[in-house]
DNA sequence: GTTGAGCGTT
């Protein structure tokens, strides 16, 4: 019995799932069976994991068969350090049996039970890390494929706003929009774009002809550049290439 | 071999 989660949840009917987090990826249920299993009675220990690697996400769910077990190895195990990295144990806010837990009957408890416990040092550590990192650190471990099954249904009616536009459609019109006014900007310096960088003479033969190429670059890429966008010698071209088809249906 | 905010599976 030392697979958990591989053989689904074995009975959620009377079972408090905790969140951990902060833990290693290397961290396995096992790993933390007997560390929550010490507090209290552990009925399954769940690590969400990647469906294409297969590697630890970074989180785990234990499920206790007593509330009361559950707060006190929230309070016993939240903070501990765990493979050298300190884990974060708490209520799980969503899932199949969160319905209960979600109606306060143990969120309030805990909260009562928590003014014994020293918790003033770690949310202020949290918050400044969060704020520090807030959009950097996107690494694979978050990847969508196992999200967007799960939010679609319930984040459907919670957010309306995008009616037919999903959240990764707008992402990319995000995406697209930014690298515009990058490249817009970058243009505007001089030359930094990795797109315009690339130049076909250069590239091609950066050793054909350096000192006659080079001048001839040089001088091709000031002027010749311009002139042919000023020229647009193939208007067929750029009407074939329908620059602002989503510039009319997106305003901005 | 890497990563670090968050909420889960047959």
């Amino acid at each position: 019995m030392s697979h958990f989660g591989r053989a689904g949840p074995p009975d959620i009917k009377d079972t408090y799932s905790l969140l951990v987090l902060n833990i290693t990826f290397r961290t396995s249920a096992d790993d933390l069976f007997p560390l929550f299993d010490k507090y209290g009675k552990v009925v399954d220990v769940f690590i969400p994991r990647d469906r294409r690697t297969g590697d630890s996400r970074g989180f785990a769910f234990v499920r206790y068969k007593y509330a009361d077990e559950a707060q006190k190895a929230v309070e016993r195990l939240d903070g501990k350090v765990v493979d050298g990295r300190e884990i974060m144990v708490q209520f799980a806010k969503y899932g199949p049996n969160a319905e209960r837990i979600s109606k306060g009957r143990i969120l309030e408890p805990v909260e009562k039970l928590g003014r014994s416990r020293s918790r003033s040092p770690r949310p202020r550590y949290r918050d400044e890390y969060r704020d520090k990192s807030r959009r950097r650190s996107r690494s694979r471990s978050r990847d969508r494929s196992s999200r967007d099954y799960r939010g679609r249904d319930r984040d459907y009616h919670h957010r309306s706003r995008n009616r037919s536009l999903s959240p990764d459609y707008r992402k990319d019109r995000e995406r697209s929009r930014y690298d515009d006014a990058r490249r817009s900007r970058s243009r505007s310096r001089g030359s930094a774009s990795p797109r315009q960088s690339l130049s076909p003479r250069r590239s091609l033969s950066p050793k054909k002809s350096p000192t006659r190429d080079r001048s001839s670059d040089a001088r091709d890429l000031k002027e010749r550049s311009p002139v042919v966008r000023s020229v647009s010698p193939r208007p067929r071209a750029a009407d074939s290439r329908t620059p602002s088809p989503r510039n009319s249906d997106v305003e901005e």
